[in-house]
DNA sequence: CGTGAACTTGACTTGCTTCAAGGTGCGTGG
DNA sequence: CCACGCACCTTGAAGCAAGTCAAGTTCACG
């Protein structure tokens, strides 16, 4: 289970936290299929914790301009309690296995103390989605393509590491390269002819959703 | 007093809240001069109130590259208790007047029942904060030059006027056309002709560091 | 098989950058 | 008081990264 991992990897968890986490996994799961929307964006959102597959959060222009915010994988928490409407929609960006997380989030927000490695490891899970969000402007904002998609590619390497999701230095990656391009600020075209240079450049290979990292120190370099 | 007047107009403080603040500005003020680093990228900062000037939050690649993060304006703070470090450098674009905010972030984190208005101010801003995050991936993505300014001049006008800086539909704005640029993922040159072909079009005057907004509909409109 | 979504490739266009050469306002020191 | 330097703004010309349009190709799936 990814959250075990990410959390377990983080701190130690109390009996009590790992009672919580084990009653967690008794709930049902709830299963979304692609392309579906888990929230339009402007709606207040029952929090959840993503199992498996890629999601996103997005913001649509009036004229159909999608920017994808920020990337949801597995392990990741989306939403808060009490629920809040959120500017973004959340999208399911391949088939997704979902839990409900308000268990989880009450627990760490009203008892600190009894659960106190979940409640540090949420606040850090937080922090560090500001960084990604940070990091995310710097791309936009001063790289070229062949470096954003670099420093997007190392940035899913390590947080499906973080995980437990990347096999040495690959890993499966359900995106079409279409989202890749709304995620970048560039075309699908572009995002296309930006992987073809790295293939050809020996930075990675591509065989069908699976990303195997050739050179994954270029990759950091590159990404800065 | 900016901040004041932001935390003023989001609640009523109690009587405990106004003997705080009215404490904190007895503290000894720090002045900075424009362009001066508050803190370099990667350290802990002692977190900060801005009285007056603008500052912001940058990050910089190896080759010099600067990407602005996100401006910070009078009322805003910076920084949290505990101090941590952060890969974003502040800086001050104009000269500064601060305030140290430890006592005011200490008392909302250890105390929030006896300084609630001020604690949920406080969350409020920090929420708000990151909602300004987004919108820079958006304009950053999807928007161009045009769209980005109109953007980026439409939260300054939102922003001062939330702490009582604007002056109807104009605004002081202590920026080189660099800085815009470098936050704006902009050339200062293109900044330079963008925002003449805003006058041009009845957008906007420019008098100085004056901004006086003509058309704000319109400006709100291209930023979507 | 057929159908649609995703990927690929080529030709052309464009928004923005870069480079370069002034112009302007302002503080500082002779 | 003026001259100098410096930071910032302005303008023109040329180049390029990335977008758009359009026509396939490949592949998964019913």
């Amino acid at each position: 289970m990814p959250l075990l991992r990410r959390l377990g990897v983080l701190e130690q968890l109390s009996p009590d936290e790992v009672l919580l986490v084990q009653e967690l996994a008794r709930q049902p799961v709830r299963d979304v299929p692609a392309r579906a929307v888990l929230h339009p964006a402007g709606q207040a959102a029952a929090p959840a914790l993503l199992l498996s597959g890629w999601g996103c959060r997005a913001r649509f222009l009036l004229d159909g301009r999608r920017q994808i915010v920020s990337f949801l994988l597995p392990g990741d928490v989306t939403g808060q309690v009490p629920p809040l409407p959120s500017p973004c929609a959340v999208l399911a960006l391949s088939p997704l296995r979902l839990l409900d997380a308000a268990p989880l989030l009450l627990a760490a927000a009203e008892q600190p103390l009894r659960f106190p490695a979940l409640s540090r490891a949420l606040r850090a899970a937080a922090q560090a989605e500001d960084v990604l969000l940070r990091n995310q402007i710097v791309r936009l904002g001063q790289q070229t393509a062949y470096e954003r998609l670099a420093g997007m590619l190392a940035e899913f390497l390590q947080r499906l590491r973080a995980a437990g999701l990347a096999d040495g230095d690959s890993f499966a990656m359900p995106l079409t390269q279409d989202a890749l391009g709304d995620a970048l600020g560039l075309s699908a075209v572009h995002v296309n002819r930006t992987l073809q240079q790295m293939r050809r450049n020996g930075l990675l290979e591509l065989r069908g959703r699976l990303v195997v990292i050739r050179d994954p120190e270029a990759l950091r370099r590159l990404a800065g």
